[in-house]
DNA sequence: CTGTTAGCGCTTTCAT
DNA sequence: ATGAAAGCGCTAACAG
C-alpha cells in the first residue's frame, strides 16, 4: 500500500501540511513556485486525494445516490445514463441502488444513506410502497431528493416525470380511432403514480365512447409468469381487440401471450406499449408505442438536483419543481433507425 | 441538519465515546444493560454511522467500484443487476463508473479509485483501450480488481468472461450448417478482446470450408449510423446469406439494414448475434442467438471480487482465476416465454 | 505568502 | 467493563 499522502508531500518539500493543501487546491494565496513544486512532486508521487478525508472534513462528499427498483427494466438503464452523463460533468460519484421492488429494501437504503453519505438522492419509487413514512426523515433532515418517473405526490419534494396523464389520453384515442371496440387495460399496480395517471388518462379517453364499445381492467403485477397466464386467459375469454399495456414489460408479456393464443398483431388485437425506441424498433412494428424520453428524464432529475446542491448555501430552494417531459406519441412504422 | 453522532449519544448516556462505540459494534467487552441503553436511545434519535467517517479510520469502505463502457448497452445492465445482487448481499454499496468508450475517462476515473475510495474494482474495458499503462498502478497498489467480458490479457488479474471461442465457433458451424455460403464477420473493434475471441472462433470453424464459400470481415466502430450505412452497402454490393455480428447492437443494425435494402430474414440472409434472453425473443424468431448470461456473468465476477477481498487479510489471493461461464447456443425460435 | 492548530466522526490501543 | 487519548487524511480558521 504505497498510498501518498499530503503529510508526505509536505516533509518531503519541507512545508507545512496545510500550504501543501492549499497548493493543490490552486489557493490564490500560495505562491507560483510552491504550486508549482508541489504540484510536480504530486505527479511523481503519483499523489490521489482520500476522498473519505475530505468528505469527511467538507461535510460533502461529491456524491449522490440512485435508488431505482431495477436495472433489467430497460428504462432505467437509460435514466441512470442520462444521470451519469450529467454526474460526469459535474464531477459528482454515483452510487447506485436497486430496491428490486422491495419497499423494506427501500427504506434500509434511505436509512443508510441519511448517515450523510450522500449530498442528494435522486430516486424512483418501488410499486409496493405504500407509505411514504420511511422518507421523511429526508425532509427533515433537509437532504435534497427529485423523484422521477414513479414518483411520490404526498412528499414535498421536485420530481420529474412525463406527462402520463397526457400522453395515455392521446394513446387511447388513438386506439379507438383505428376501430378498437374491446379495450384492456393491463395494470401493473395501484400504488405506483405513473399506473394511476395512466389509466387516469385512458379512462379520460373514453368517457364519451362510442355506444357498443366495452373497455376492462385487468390488474397485473410483478410476475411475470402469472401475468403471462392471466393475459392469455383475457385473449381467450374476453377477445379484446386493443390493448393498454400500463408498462412495457406487460406489452412484452402480452405479445408473447398473443403468439401463445394464436392472433395475429395489429389485425386481431393491437397493443399499445409504454416504451423506449430501440424495444419499439424491434417489437412488431404495427405496436403502437408512446415512446418515454428515459435518457432525458434522467439528465432532468439529475439537473434539477444539482440545481439544489448548488442553491444549498442559503438553505433555500424552490421546492417542487415539476418538468413534465414531452412525449412522442407515435405509431412506430414511422420509426426512424 | 440534525445529524447525530457517537459523541451525542455518549454525553447523554454519561459514557465515554469508546463505550457508546463498542456498545453498537457489539463488542463482548460491554455489559448487555449498556448495550441495551446505547441501542435504544440510538435508534430513539435515529442515529446513522457516519460512513466517512468510519471507512477514513478503517481504511477500508466497504465500496466497490464498476467500471463499464456503456449501460445503455443491455448486456452491461444484466451485469450490474448481477453484481449488484452479490455487493447487497455482502453488504457492500457500488459506485457506478461509465467510460464511454474512452480510454481517457477510464484512466481518469482509475486514478480517482486509486486514492482508496473502493475496496475493490470490476472492469471492463472500453473498445478504445490500447495501452494498459494506466491500469498498472492498480496492480502495484494491491488494489484488488477483475476483469469481466472484456478482459485484460496483458495483466496478471482475475478474469470472467464467456467462453466466446467456443461459442463463436459452433455458432459458425451452425451456419454452416443451414446453408450459408457467404458470410460477413462485423467486427466491432480490434482493441476489444471479446471481439478477437469471437473472430478467431469464426475463422477457425471456416477452416475447412466446403468449396464455394466465402466470408469477409466488415470493420464497424461505436458509430451506429456509419454502420448502418456500411451494413447496407455490404448487402447490395455482396449479398451475403450469413452475418456473423461480433456484438448484439451490430446484429441489430444489420437488422434494419436488412429492412432497408428489403432482404428478408431469415430468407435472404441469416443474422447471427450474440444476445440476452428479452432482445433475442422480440428479433425475429428467427434469427440464431448466442444467449449471453450476463447476469451470472455479473454475480460471478463479484463473487471473485469479494472472494479476493475475504482474503485480503494475508494479502495472498490467487491470481488468474478464470470462470468461464457456460454459453448457450440457440435458435431462438426455441426459447420459451 | 506560509505555519500552527483544531477538529470532521469514528475506531482502537492502552490504561484503569 | 469502561474511559482517555491518539489519530485516519484532510480543510479551515487564525496567526504571523
Amino acid at each position: 500500500m504505497s498510498t501518498v499522502t499530503i503529510k508526505m508531500l509536505a516533509r518531503e518539500l519541507n512545508l507545512a501540511i496545510s500550504t501543501v493543501s492549499r497548493a493543490l487546491m490552486d489557493s490564490y494565496e500560495i505562491s507560483p513556485e510552491t504550486k508549482q513544486k508541489v504540484t510536480a512532486l504530486a505527479k511523481q508521487l503519483n499523489y490521489q486525494p482520500n476522498h473519505y478525508a475530505s468528505s469527511l472534513r467538507k461535510q460533502r462528499s461529491k456524491t449522490i445516490a440512485v435508488i431505482i427498483p431495477e436495472i433489467s427494466n430497460n428504462f432505467f438503464s437509460h435514466v441512470i445514463n442520462g444521470i451519469e452523463a450529467i454526474a460526469q460533468e459535474k464531477n459528482y460519484h454515483v452510487l447506485i441502488y436497486f430496491t428490486h421492488e422491495n419497499q423494506q429494501k427501500e427504506a434500509e437504503v434511505i436509512q443508510h444513506l441519511l448517515g450523510g453519505r450522500v449530498d442528494g438522492i435522486l430516486m424512483s419509487l418501488t410499486g409496493t410502497t405504500s407509505s411514504t413514512h420511511h422518507l421523511e426523515p429526508v425532509m427533515e433532515q433537509g437532504l435534497p431528493i427529485v423523484f422521477f418517473d414513479r414518483i411520490c405526490d404526498t412528499l414535498n419534494a421536485p420530481t420529474v416525470t412525463t406527462d402520463d396523464f397526457e400522453s395515455a389520453r392521446q394513446a387511447t384515442r388513438h386506439l379507438m380511432d383505428v376501430g378498437c371496440k374491446k379495450i384492456a387495460y393491463l395494470s401493473i399496480s395501484p400504488h405506483l403514480s405513473i399506473d394511476c395517471k395512466r389509466m387516469h388518462g385512458f379512462n379520460h379517453a373514453i368517457q364519451d365512447k362510442p355506444t357498443g364499445m366495452r373497455t376492462m381492467m385487468i390488474p397485473c403485477n410483478n410476475d411475470t409468469h402469472q401475468n403471462y397466464e392471466r393475459i392469455c386467459q383475457l385473449l381467450r375469454d374476453e377477445q379484446p381487440d386493443g390493448i393498454f399495456a400500463s408498462v412495457e414489460k406487460l406489452a412484452i408479456t402480452s405479445y408473447h401471450a398473443c403468439a401463445e393464443v394464436g392472433l395475429s398483431i395489429p389485425n386481431d388485437v393491437k397493443i399499445l406499449s409504454f416504451s423506449n425506441l430501440e424495444t419499439a424498433s424491434l417489437l412488431n412494428p404495427s405496436l403502437t408505442t408512446i415512446i418515454q424520453p428515459a435518457f432525458d428524464m434522467g439528465k432532468s432529475a439529475a439537473t434539477v438536483l444539482f440545481h439544489m446542491l448548488e442553491k444549498r448555501k442559503g438553505k433555500q430552494w424552490e421546492q417542487n419543481t415539476v418538468i413534465k417531459s414531452n412525449m412522442i406519441i407515435r405509431n412506430s412504422t414511422q420509426i426512424a433507425v
